[in-house]
DNA sequence: GTCTATAGTCCGATAGAC
DNA sequence: GTCTATCGGACTATAGAC
């Protein structure tokens, strides 16, 4: 074994296709982007970018896979081990996460839509983290006012930061965590959640 | 003039036309619809629809207008002239609506991410339609409990009601309605709006 | 590992017959 | 008003040279 970093080319070439499959995917969608595109800005063929990815679909897969691990998990379950878990909290943390990568939010929430049809190659990829986004949440023991449905909340919670990150993308120059803050006083009220957020 | 409904035949064409795009821009989006397959679905030839649109562009005006005159207008503004608006009976309404025309919302949410993008030929529409919304129901002198901020619950709440209709779209068989009372309940929690919804 | 070449299909749009 | 025919180009994917 004569390199200590083994294929160094090889994965810049690939993260290259990754950016740019991000990039596009979040600016045309699925359906929008050829594979002559991500080619043309990594700097390869055609045919180049499909000996690394092998057909259209496995630039989809690649993608989700690669930010699969790297964010959705980690966030929420990093949380199982506080001893007072508040909502607004994890929520913040969320935001303040996507606020620096406003090209992957852009990517899932174009994606997302898109895969609303049943016959979308990632339907079943974004059903499924629907599903385990409010059940990894409905794990923790969260600490919150009486009286307050804990299911009903995270789910509206994740609802409204869906709508609020499709706004702000579409205004360029907003803060999103400023944007979160207001949601936040919005869905927390101060009498009934003092000393929960 | 020899008949009482006008070039009905030529207005039929029109609406079959119209319901096919809207179902097609919600399935695939505007990039991924073809002329063709909208042919298809009225029975033409892909010139024959050019005769009705103009271009493809023609396409997304002509269903992003039509709806526009039927639909976004008339609800909030009725509500201008009423004694006591209450802000969540307004969004029970709107939901209500929408839970009765789930391909227009799978369209308008579908188009509405695609046209993140500055240069989708249906941005500027989207942009515009987002500022409309607020302005529009700030313009109204709602009935709501002491220090509660107007414009920032009215963004967080159309901000939620876009990710509930995302989620009611991703799987079938829900309830709009039940969805969004569970999202209302969470928004407007009891002790404070007693009375106010 | 990257290329050229090409197959085969589909695209939006136009011209012109009927 | 609807058609056929056609243009020029884009698309995914494969085969095979280097």
């Amino acid at each position: 074994m004569s390199s200590t970093s083994p294929t160094t080319q090889t994965d810049d070439r690939r993260n290259a296709i990754i950016e740019a499959t991000v990039e596009s995917f979040g600016k045309l969608g699925y359906y929008g982007t050829s594979l002559q595109r991500i080619a043309t800005e990594v700097g390869l063929t055609k045919a180049g970018v499909l000996h690394y990815v092998g057909s259209k679909e496995g630039l989809l897969s690649l993608v989700l896979s690669e930010v699969y691990d790297k964010e959705t998990v980690a966030l929420t379950a990093g949380m199982v081990t506080e001893e007072r878990p508040l909502i607004p909290d994890m929520l913040r943390r969320v935001v303040a996460v996507n606020a620096k990568r406003p090209s992957l939010v852009h990517m899932f929430s174009t994606l997302s839509a898109e895969a609303l049809d049943p016959d979308h190659p990632a339907h079943a990829y974004f059903a499924d983290r629907e599903r385990q986004t409010v059940a990894n949440a409905q794990n923790i023991n969260w600490f919150v006012p009486d009286n307050v449905n804990v299911e009903h909340i995270l789910q509206a919670s994740f609802a409204m930061m869906d709508g609020i990150q499709l706004r702000w993308l579409r205004s360029p120059g907003q803060d999103l965590n400023a944007m979160w803050a207001d949601c936040e006083a919005a869905l927390f009220p101060l009498p009934q959640w003092n000393g929960y957020r």
